[in-house]
DNA sequence: ATGCTAACCTGCGCGC
DNA sequence: TGCGCGCAGGTTAGCA
């Protein structure tokens, strides 16, 4: 589900009905999330949340008895209910508010995780982290620079959350194709003025998903239950075998890393 | 250090 | 209708 439009959406869904709430109770419905839920949660009962915010694609909620650290994985969502509301079938991990108002983390893969750390800038998923994609600190001088004698595709590069958060397959997909870069090329080889392209690209990709409440595939909701309504601004992510909408050409599907890739042969060299 | 792969899971849509 | 297969928005661990 998630890449860091959904993730963005999410936070600020969730977030109002979190921030300057206590926690009244936590329930572990299923611990067996990537890892295990530490029972230590539990320490957080009888706080109050802080503040709420996104690094990458994780979400932290900050407490005076430590900061709650969540990420969705591949198919994780949030949800706000009120607290009788049935459960549905991989609801995990569920957080009672002062409000009377329930959190409920549910993700059927259960490649997300929850977890309580202590100082996040510290902490060994975060410490690496490289820079934001919408912040000042990410531009072409740092992706050229990172890439020089690199030898994997520049797709799997963008991707690589060491060099730059938040771009998952769809966007790395999509920002290959407006900067008219070729997925497969070697990063090393992507020239400066490609990546000036890319970072722009990047940045118009994500911010216009973020507008509109990101990428709705199959299961991505807000935490209303709403879906966003990206998909259908998608250039080739998903597309092989349908016309380009720049030319004339076929939008061709090959795979790097392991994962899906789409592009344009004619619109991407 | 770098780079590739296998692995973690469940569910869905497709072709037969 | 049912079954097997391939695929899915992410990331880490482990190996060469």
């Amino acid at each position: 589900m998630p890449e860091l439009p959904e993730v963005e959406t999410t936070l600020r869904g969730v977030a109002p009905y979190l921030v300057g709430r206590k926690i009244v109770e936590i329930t572990v419905r299923d611990g067996r999330l990537r890892w295990p839920v530490p029972g230590a949660i539990h320490d957080l009962v009888g706080h109050k949340i802080e503040s709420a915010r996104r690094r990458g694609k994780y979400l932290l909620f900050k407490t005076s008895a430590g900061t709650l650290l969540l990420h969705l994985g591949m198919s994780g969502s949030l949800r706000i209910v009120d607290p009788d509301t049935e459960w549905r079938k991989h609801d995990h991990v569920a957080i009672l508010l002062g409000s009377g108002k329930q959190l409920r983390m549910h993700d059927p893969r259960r490649f997300g995780c929850v977890l309580l750390v202590d100082e996040p800038e510290k902490h060994p998923l975060l410490a690496e982290l490289g820079p934001e994609p919408l912040e000042e600190g990410f531009t072409a001088a740092h992706l050229f620079e990172q890439s020089r004698g690199k030898t994997c595709a520049v797709k799997t590069f963008i991707m690589d959350s060491k060099v730059v958060v938040g771009v998952g397959n769809i966007y790395a997909c999509e920002a290959l194709f407006i900067a008219g870069i070729r997925p497969a090329k070697a990063a090393g080889k992507v020239t400066r003025a490609e990546y000036e392209k890319l970072v722009e690209a990047i940045k118009q990709v994500l911010g216009a998903s973020i507008e509109v409440g990101g990428t709705t595939l199959r299961d991505f909701l807000n935490e209303k239950g709403e879906p966003g309504y990206f998909a259908q601004s998608l250039r080739v992510y998903g597309r092989e075998g349908e016309p380009c909408r720049r030319c004339q050409g076929t939008v061709k599907r090959i795979v790097l890393g392991q994962r899906s890739t789409y592009f344009c042969p004619k619109c991407q060299k």
